[in-house]
DNA sequence: TATCTAATTAGATATATATCTAATTTTATA
DNA sequence: TATAAAATTAGATATATATCTAATTAGATA
């Protein structure tokens, strides 16, 4: 099982108006209006909570005339509303649980030195990430930095600052404009697998 | 079954740290420093997610020498986690659902005029409550009014002036110092049951 | 094609919350 | 009683999100 999966799930379910949506569509398939009278709210909020139930695969729509009817995917909720029993009594394994973070201590002990330095750049993409988004977070968010600085900042970990700028651009870590950069959020980091 | 339980069941378990929190409680109990190292946050991190896991009943706690270790009460995932599969088959039913806003409707339709006058302030406590709620809607947050400002809106709803304003006085939904007065936020005000 | 209705998108606002650092509290023990 | 270790609280920050109104899009039909 996986991790993300488990936690959409609950999530998309922690939310009253979407307990009440799923509940309605139980005794079976509605329309938007009938839904937003049904629970006093406007459409758009009924459609922003059915986009967040559609996206879990909860709900599926189908069209009559001008009217879309939103069905209950029951199988779905059959499926993972149990998924956590089993996981608990040790029937079912969940990925990327202490995983994820001990693989990352792995990776950074291995490169990086007691005094901070690197004592190389990662050949293999996956651990390289791991290793630029430590030193990134040495960086402040919504400061706007001169190459300059950049440059003496990398120089904290390793000589080959222009190879490690070059990279933090191109996996988007940081923005460049006018010579000029900034760090990204991280959502637009480059995802490491 | 409440809508409440659910919701607050389902909302902590919509977080991947909780998730791992109690994945990693299911094979054992463990303190909150060796939680913290695991997953590689910080011990006020950790605590944060034990208060809510142990609101909703997850996890218990028991004491040796210094150390706080956490303990995982399996019976309740096991209860809570079917929930929602047996609601959606129809074996349990859920209360709050439609009821909620039909009944509050139906109030509103009752003790409300076209003119958005009240015809009358309703006896029953939990339809005086709606009733209130309806009109404090009206008031902006965070304003201070003065008590002349209260009285004048509470006469769009009704001549009774006085009683109405003491009781949103008393019914937490304003705040009163020196005779400026606030609206308090939602959770304050008192609760229909 | 013009018009109606249902649905969606855009954008604003208010609230909640996950995480951190620093400070404080609690308990045990030397 | 003084010190150490673990936990918690306080407070700050950043991000997410539930809801609304207004504007737009999509489809149906006269």
């Amino acid at each position: 099982m996986q991790l993300n999966r488990l936690v959409a799930f609950h999530k998309t379910m922690g939310d009253p108006t979407r307990i009440r949506i799923v509940y309605l569509l139980s005794k079976g398939p509605l329309h938007g209006q009938a839904i937003a009278g049904k629970l006093g709210l406007t459409p758009p909020t009924i459609t922003h909570h059915l986009h967040k139930l559609r996206d879990i695969n909860l709900v599926y729509t189908r069209r009559e005339k001008n009217t879309v009817y939103y069905y209950l995917n029951e199988k779905i909720i059959l499926h993972q509303a149990v998924t956590l029993e089993k996981i608990i009594s040790q029937k079912e394994e969940l990925e990327e649980m202490e995983q994820d973070y001990a693989y990352r201590k792995k990776v950074l002990d291995a490169f990086i030195q007691t005094d901070g330095k690197l004592k190389s750049i990662p050949a293999q993409r996956k651990k390289k990430l791991i290793i630029f988004e430590h030193m990134v977070k040495g960086l402040k968010k919504g400061v706007k930095y001169e190459e300059k600085e950049i440059n003496e900042y990398i120089k904290n970990f390793h000589d080959d600052f222009a190879t490690i700028r070059r990279e933090f651009i191109t996996n988007q870590y940081m923005y460049r404009e006018n010579g000029i950069y900034e760090v990204n959020p991280p959502e637009m980091w480059a995802k490491i697998e």
